[in-house]
DNA sequence: CATGAAAATGCGAAGGG
DNA sequence: CCCTTCGCATTTTCATG
């Protein structure tokens, strides 16, 4: 089991930061922190190796690109055991972003973009229900994501 | 409406290469992808004007920060049009990192993170429940996040 | 944890195809 | 018009105290 890293306030700070804008210089953290640049550099690197820190990505807009339908599916297998085969599928799926193995009333539970009601309707049929693990599937269109925000170090 | 931005493939390598990486420097961008490194900054700055890139930020692990339940909730409201003030209260809580307005069984539909089962229990109880526009709520714990990525440019 | 210097990277002007 | 070259500014990185 993973267990909860020690972070001390500078830490979560830096991390604050980081998590709003992965190109903060370290001399500005260092002048906000009351730190020296270095110390910012050396506490990042120790968040890396820990692996609290994974990496960095830019944060792109998806309308921009054309993907303006979000959903989630969740998805009942015909056996729960074929939970790996099915997924290994899925993963193929561009249009799959997200999935979670879940408890309750699905097998799986994916989140899903698409550039349209239409292609939504394609995906669904030829794609997902296409996977032969795959008995039923339950949509949920989202119209809006007016909070999307990470955890709080 | 927005629209779709144009980009062409340049544009698309290099935001693939971003949302991987944001930190990769844009001389290997541009060994990669044969143009100048001038040429990559350009572009980038071009895809930051038209807000195809929004910002970067570090990728964490909520594991190592001790955040080891990961769930899904669908409310239902009393009255639909109570939507805004409930998320308001929604907002406040920071155990709620994602929330959509969504067509079908719920109203709004809820991403939570906690440190454990026993502060989920709380927080259904407590904090969700006790908002006064909420009428009932529906709970999807998920074990596992074997997919997690971007869509593709 | 700070200092300071060396190396790497980002940035933008000016010119060429 | 988009791309490149080039030089300066900023930032990262690391050895040392």
């Amino acid at each position: 089991m993973n267990v909860a890293v020690r972070i001390d306030d500078l830490d979560r700070d830096i991390l604050n930061a980081l998590m709003t804008d992965a190109r903060v210089p370290y001399a500005e953290m260092a002048k906000r922190f009351n730190v020296s640049p270095a110390t910012v550099h050396v506490r990042v690197e120790k968040m890396r190796a820990s692996q609290i820190i994974t990496g960095t990505e830019v944060i792109v807009n998806p309308k921009l690109l054309g993907y303006d339908v979000c959903c989630f599916i969740g998805i009942n297998l015909y056996a729960a055991r074929d939970y790996h085969s099915a997924l290994e599928k899925l993963n193929q799926l561009d249009e799959v972003v997200e999935a979670y193995y879940t408890t309750g009333a699905y097998n799986i539970f994916v989140k899903l973009m698409c550039h349209s009601i239409e292609e939504l309707q394609h995906v669904l049929i030829n794609k997902l229900q296409a996977i032969k693990e795959v008995q039923s599937t339950e949509t949920l269109i989202s119209l809006q994501n007016p909070i999307n925000r990470n955890v709080k170090p």
